[in-house]
DNA sequence: GATCATAGTCGTCTGCCTGACGATAAACAC
DNA sequence: GTGTTTATCGTCAGGCAGACGACTATGATC
């Protein structure tokens, strides 16, 4: 195949942004409406075009900067700030997914601690924490009988691929713990995984399993009551990224 | 962000393909020799543009037998043929990862038994199956005092990311057939985890968990002694597709 | 201030799984 | 037959998870 650029189509290269948060014990996904066709006032994930140099991984920190005012957390300085998760998801390019061009898509998954609610471009009424089971059901309707579902384009799916790569990954990294601000507790962590898996777990058994883990947590020396009940241990996040052995997601 | 076709700058998209299989208890890579510039004489990763109808799977399934021949093996007929698997692994978008122009390269990591020695468009001395263990060496050489390392542009860590992936999912699904003909003995299917991860396993342990999984491998009732020794017992790969618990990778 | 509700933390027990490893079985090479 | 190779079954101890009891330390309520 020699060099020939009229061999090749050109194609619009865009990132997508799957940003999950933790609100009210259910897991939630920032939606954005859209303002203009196709799909125009239909809710989408945000995201936007790739620059021309721009690397992949700085186009998604600069859209979740953009959409939610959050940094990303930098692995090389553990448990710093509460900048944000973030790797990239999957890419997505159906010649058809796109009814104006060809546009391949490099979804981006985003973990961040419970945040205010979002401003798109200033305007708060056009970018929202919506529970990802609303944003997933089938022509759903959330509570202010709006609907925010379906989503536009592919996005559902989209969605639906970053919350099983979270569930599946608390399973067996710390990652869990981009969902909480910088100091929590054992409790907080668990209702984490709880409303991430849509599940209970057993307080003693959770607490035995993460304090037991090496370098999972270090304490902080400090507590809180913020939760109600007996002072609970703070904690930060150790440096271990893996767990091992895993937490077992309860099956069914 | 209105629709204007000159706000977005123009990509190429390409698929890129890491291909795995075990020969002689190794590790191996495919990998095709540069015909042009940039990087010529170099070994590169098979791959080529997505053309313009194409979905990115289709893309990567299409580069796929036109290197090896190989179907995609379609997950709706389990263990049918062997076909190979075929999923999606990770993009990269670097803006200088090629000096001609702007690439995208959605990688892809394909999985399948030993073949015989590949063709890169009818020229085999352009195309081989070379251990990754060489392949990712730095300027290392291969066993005939040629040059397979570096490879050409990120194919590096392309293939690092490739082998890493299917070095931990193989932990966890049912993966490792791929690497195996459609009927197996316990024995070649160990040998299979063995050279993936590069540890020995005790077969009698390996034996009693895979046997023991229940729908991971049914019998065909038939044995075989072609690896020597004792017949061994013929199994299919069953439809279990994730592995609970999972397969422990030996630690260090 | 006593009582209650809430949440956190420490223990116990049992069953399952794994790693280590002995023992036996069934082929082939000489 | 003897030795070698590979397959397969069994045993045993240790570790971990699930189930769950017990106790602790707060704030809320009467």
């Amino acid at each position: 195949m020699p060099y020939d650029p009229s061999a090749f189509p050109p194609f619009a290269v865009t990132v997508d942004l799957v940003v999950l948060t933790v609100r009210r014990h259910a897991l939630c996904a920032l939606a954005v409406r859209r303002g203009e066709p196709p799909f125009q006032g239909r809710w989408a994930l945000p995201g936007g075009f790739v620059r021309a140099d721009e690397d992949l991984a700085q186009a998604a920190a600069r859209e979740l900067a953009e959409e939610t005012g959050l940094r990303v957390h930098d692995p090389a300085v553990p448990a710093q700030d509460n900048g944000a998760h973030l790797e990239q998801l999957a890419t997505y390019g159906d010649p058809k997914r796109d009814p104006r061009m060809r546009v391949v898509s490099v979804a981006h998954l985003a973990l961040a601690p419970d945040l205010p609610p979002p401003r798109a471009g200033g305007d708060a009424s056009n970018a929202r924490w919506a529970p990802v089971e609303e944003l997933l059901q089938q022509g759903g309707y959330g509570r202010e009988a709006e609907p925010v579902a379906p989503l536009a384009f592919d996005h559902a799916q989209i969605l639906a691929d970053g919350v099983e790569r979270a569930r599946s990954k608390i399973e067996y990294s710390s990652l869990a713990t981009a969902f909480c601000p910088p100091e929590f507790t054992v409790g907080e962590l668990r209702r984490v995984y709880e409303a991430v898996w849509g599940v209970a777990l057993d307080p003693r058994n959770f607490h035995r399993k993460v304090t037991g883990t090496p370098g999972f947590l270090v304490p902080t020396g400090g507590t809180t009551t913020r939760q109600g009940g007996r002072p609970a241990q703070l904690f930060r996040a150790g440096g271990a990224t893996l767990l091992n052995p895993p937490m077992l997601r309860p099956e069914v």
